[in-house]
DNA sequence: CAATAAATAATTTGATCATATTCTGTGCGA
DNA sequence: TCGCACAGAATATGATCAAATTATTTATTG
């Protein structure tokens, strides 16, 4: 039936494995609005899926927190009160440090240089007040750290707080211009070549400390 | 005394959140080898259920980090590496003690009382050399402790954890008796009763490094 | 008579199962 | 050793049933 479109696009990846990354990518840069409710039929058509497809994809992310079952059955895009978010900023102070300082005592000259290609990139996006691309590529940037560490378990936890805050980057992002933000991106990357691994940390511990700032700024 | 909640709401519990549970307890309290495959259709007929249910529930602890899904599309039971427990015990090293710490400042007396005669179970477990029931009041004891934490964040992120490390579980058990292990609870509790939050928090540390310490052998 | 509240019908949504298709790995034979 | 067919498992669709929300109707009251 379908064999020939399968066959030309995705390679080998299952429908739920595509359908999941999409509703990620979908959640992760503030395509939902906090409190929208999200129903299987409705993401099948958007999505232009199957329903079984959609619904593993569900669970999944609802496991991630990312989406909330509620008694109903009903599935929403949970509203992060300022509570949850000071215990996401506080899990993020402990684990981006550590995984940065591991990943500075392995990296190479190599991934420095495609992390740079990368912030280079993101500037730019800020430059021309390319909102959605700056979500995209800062989340790249810091992801791209978290894989450096070789650390699966930690990175797999951190990244999985983007997902607790990413539909509350739309206000964000609404309220304030990308053109006020800052990062501390070119100090990571600096105490990178030099292979000061606490300095590296550090100026990645104000980087979250600052973005968590600009979120609850958003959000209060 | 948790009968009646759990005939009440089991009754309306969908059956892919019942397979869940009952699939989160096997894994939790060991029931499960490292490096296990496991197939969708074997858990049907194991827990009696459909296997869409099945799929679920898999879909939900896989992306736990519980179980793990091959690119062969395959799912088994993960091994700890020595490295990964040593990310876990990181990761429960400040997230325990702050969830202990928020949740001495709301504790009440029924609480404590509740977590005492948990305790106490739990000692009697150990003087019996009752493995699994060790394990599982254990488990209770902390997952009760965070709940006090009102914090659902962080408190999915350390419940989390314990999927991590389920699995090695029943090797640790199998090389020690139940005899040799040492806990803070008692140290702990009283730190709760005396509204003391940072020695409660500082309990639960020593606790935790000395859990991962007992899996560590179990390991090496 | 108008308005609000209760009850019921209808539509939508979710859950589960049964079935067909696709994919993976294996064993057989050349 | 390589290719091909076969068996087993996973994926995905469609159908069916149950639950819930919404809409409509009805009844009661001010």
């Amino acid at each position: 039936m379908m064999n020939l479109d399968k066959t030309l696009s995705a390679a080998a990846l299952p429908v739920h494995e595509i359908v999941y990354q999409d509703l990620r990518a979908l959640i992760l840069f503030g395509e939902f609005i906090p409190g929208e409710a999200v129903t299987i039929q409705g993401l099948a058509t958007r999505l232009s899926a199957g329903r079984t497809p959609v619904r593993e994809a569900i669970r999944r992310l609802t496991a991630e927190g990312a989406l909330s079952f509620n008694d109903n059955r009903r599935v929403c895009v949970p509203t992060l009160s300022l509570k949850d978010l000071e215990d996401v900023s506080f899990a993020r102070q402990f684990l981006e440090p550590k995984l940065i300082f591991m990943a500075a005592q392995q990296v190479t000259a190599q991934d420095i240089t495609a992390l740079i290609t990368l912030d280079s990139a993101l500037d730019q996006a800020i430059f021309r007040g390319d909102a959605p691309m700056y979500l995209r590529l800062n989340y790249q940037f810091h992801h791209q750290l978290y894989q450096l560490a070789r650390a699966p378990i930690l990175s797999a936890l951190t990244d999985g707080l983007w997902l607790r805050f990413g539909p509350s980057l739309r206000i964000v992002c609404g309220r304030l211009g990308t053109l006020h933000l800052v990062d501390q991106h070119k100090e990571t990357l600096l105490a990178l070549k030099a292979g000061d691994a606490q300095a590296a940390s550090d100026a990645i511990l104000q980087d979250v400390l600052q973005g968590m700032e600009q979120i609850r700024l958003g959000i209060a």
